[in-house]
DNA sequence: CGCATTTGATAACAAATGTTATCGTCCCGC
DNA sequence: GCGGGACGATAACATTTGTTATCAAATGCG
């Protein structure tokens, strides 16, 4: 996010400049949890090198929700803006070299650029693509069969299934690996 | 939405009162479309009194987004401001008086107001509130099953189990009128 | 290298949910 | 007021998906 930020807003990059300097740089091993669900938002992470996934716990269940990897960050938004426990852990799925953001630092930006009517712009642009992203994987959700929910990730975004172990993108999906492995095994019948 | 609006940016209610004279008020029978799923939409919805829903169609199966209320207002968003067709139907299920504010009314609200920082700040606001709104839809329906879904529903929000026909209820909750039967009937046992 | 852990496939069975069909009731519009 | 459509319950059966268990292959780490 803060990196289509600075891509697309050239204008805000004396900004940028002068606090991507504050962040830190860090190499995780494999399978380290960033944040708890159930603590509260400290950091912004920003994948440098590796590869993230934002998931919740449902009764021992694990749901993964999305997953980050190059030059993509991520924050429990909600968590970070009200300082409540967030609903979700962010973890890494491969050894990964990630960016951190300290939230005083974001809140330091975010007061100085509070009167400037493009980086307001830039934040409402930025909030309506969420929530279109949101809304398209509620829809896709409720529309859409894990069979179709699969074929759709092959063609879309294939370096999703070659990168993430295959019981993560079930967890994505909706389903058990178990029922994944079904699927798979009928895709490769029908070829 | 418009009404939230109102009641919570003050300030803003000089544009109100000018726009809101614009705004046309008509009574329609039960089950009339106002908006069709692929076209454009060119209206914005506020309901005076009755009720309607937003849904859509899929390989003929009738799915429920969200309904609508005595002082909420619905547009297709993405339609709306894209110029694109609408992913969603809007019909009314009680005879309804419904207000209409045109697109172009909206539009011209907007370009006044652009520079407004108040009115930006009101607009991100709402923006958030969406997203929170949907996000929260979208976790349900992944997390909950439909017993709970329908339990929540009853406790959360039990004017619309009152005023909502059962199937509506059904495609709203994701699940089939005659599974939500088995549901009621089940609870009902319980007791 | 070699072992422990992770990953993935598969089978057998269980539970949840959908499909289709039938029936009775209610209610709205002519 | 009456007839047809809308609404809701229920049964029987089909399909989808989950659960548990087992095994084989791949992988990473000491």
């Amino acid at each position: 996010m803060l990196f289509t930020f600075k891509d697309r807003f050239p204008d805000l990059n004396p900004y940028w400049e002068k606090y991507t300097a504050l962040q830190q740089c860090v190499k995780y091993p494999s399978r380290t949890t960033l944040l708890q669900e159930g603590k509260k938002a400290q950091n912004y992470y920003f994948v440098v090198q590796g590869c993230l996934r934002l998931w919740f716990d449902n009764n021992g269940k694990d749901t993964t929700v999305q997953f980050f990897f190059e030059n993509e960050g991520v924050a429990s938004l909600e968590s970070f803006q009200k300082n409540i426990p967030s609903m979700f852990t962010i973890e890494t799925i491969e050894p990964s070299t990630i960016q951190i953001l300290p939230k005083a630092v974001f809140n330091d930006m975010l007061r100085e650029l509070d009167q400037n009517p493009v980086f307001l712009k830039a934040l409402m642009d930025i909030s309506f693509e969420r929530q279109r992203h949101y809304m398209n994987e509620f829809l896709s959700r409720i529309r859409d069969t894990p069979l179709q929910r699969y074929m759709n990730l092959l063609k879309e975004r294939p370096h999703i299934v070659k990168r993430v172990p295959q019981h993560y993108i079930a967890s994505y999906l909706g389903i058990t690996s178990v029922h994944l492995s079904r699927i798979k095994n009928k895709l490769a019948g029908k070829k």
